[in-house]
DNA sequence: GTGGTCTAGACCACA
DNA sequence: GTGGTCTAGACCACT
């Protein structure tokens, strides 16, 4: 894991978004217990009420659970996992859209050029 | 232009990218004449030895070129510039399938996903 | 029961009203002996005396008489019961039109949100 | 305004619930502009960050909206207000009933009290 | 030892 | 002067 941040997007807001990456690529299975927070605040070198505030978004969106003096786990709702990786995958998705349109490829190159990408590299 | 550079990665490599970019998008079409070095390195706050060291990366790879007395243009061969984009649209969609893959992704299923988030917004 | 005290009015009174709650919902059913009040003090932390004010005013009003070598009991009389439930229950209901009164609703959208929220609930 | 919190509740929660009660009976109309938050946190006698996070609760849930450099400002959407006054309607005749079913009372009985009271105070 | 809350005080961007 | 973020440090309930 490497916690390096950005300026200009609030840290506990990039703590979301490299927390829910690693929930959607199976770094934190489902049901799996977290770290405690002070523990991985001091791995990410922020603050403990940083990371807090993470997890507290992270646990209103249903991602993860809190139980009180045992620890923090990931959902066993697989179709809330499910939602979450489909949403990062959009994401990624009309990132890339979104540079290839600046340089000036339309949608059906740009399917075109991902399909010809994909083929060549399977070899 | 954003002249905002990360760390990790010499500047010069990272301006060498944005002036791809800036060439791949037409903000310098084919035979345009650049700012002087001197300029463009203020505009980035960077040292002009290091904006001309990425000037120089350019001209040697047959992006740019220089008249000695009048200043540095954008390459004309239409060919180059076809590769040039197909080398850089090559990069994102290679970063596409590299963060698709790692959430867990088989290639078919990333080629579906971009298909049907590009038919998707078409509406 | 949980003796809990808020601060601004007399702790007496409130042991009037948790007392008087007591008899009304059955804990404390008609003719039922009382505990003694140096037990009953204890278990609310609360100085005997005070309890014992709050027996007195509560005996004043009827709802409990005391036999002088036996201890106190809870009247026998069901209209005397009766009256305190319409009592109590009356207080509620006040409250509760004030409070939504002061949310801008008039008697007759009170009596109509009651109605339908009760037969919402019976499913 | 009276600002006492009751132990057992978090602060920044009651704080939710005075405001959204504040809301609801039009101290705050739709589209006003509120205190600023340090101004408001002072009176309420509360950390200006307590204060923040339970403004930041309400304008997740819709009923602000803040403007960076200008102010907070309650939502113009009367549909969200309606919600929200019937929500708390829906909450203080819940609590009644539980208090009054608490007392021995059936859901007819209740209705019959509410009705009959009502009436009677309309003389 | 866990999550949760609260305070105090600082800094930032924006206009 | 506004909202927003972040840190540091403390305390609490629960087990």
């Amino acid at each position: 894991m490497k916690w390096q941040f950005k300026p200009g997007l609030p840290i506990y807001q990039q703590l979301v978004s490299i927390m829910k990456n690693s929930i959607a690529n199976g770094t934190y299975p489902a049901g799996a217990k977290l770290p405690p927070v002070r523990e991985i605040a001091m791995e990410a070198g922020v603050n403990p009420n940083t990371m807090q505030r993470a997890f507290a978004t992270l646990e209103q969106e249903g991602l993860l659970y809190s139980v009180r003096t045992s620890g923090r786990f990931v959902t066993e709702d697989q179709n809330m996992l499910n939602n979450l990786r489909k949403d990062l995958s959009g994401d990624y998705i009309r990132e890339l859209v979104s540079q290839l349109t600046q340089l000036g490829m339309s949608r059906e190159e740009i399917l075109a050029a991902v399909s010809e990408w994909i083929q060549k590299e399977d070899k």
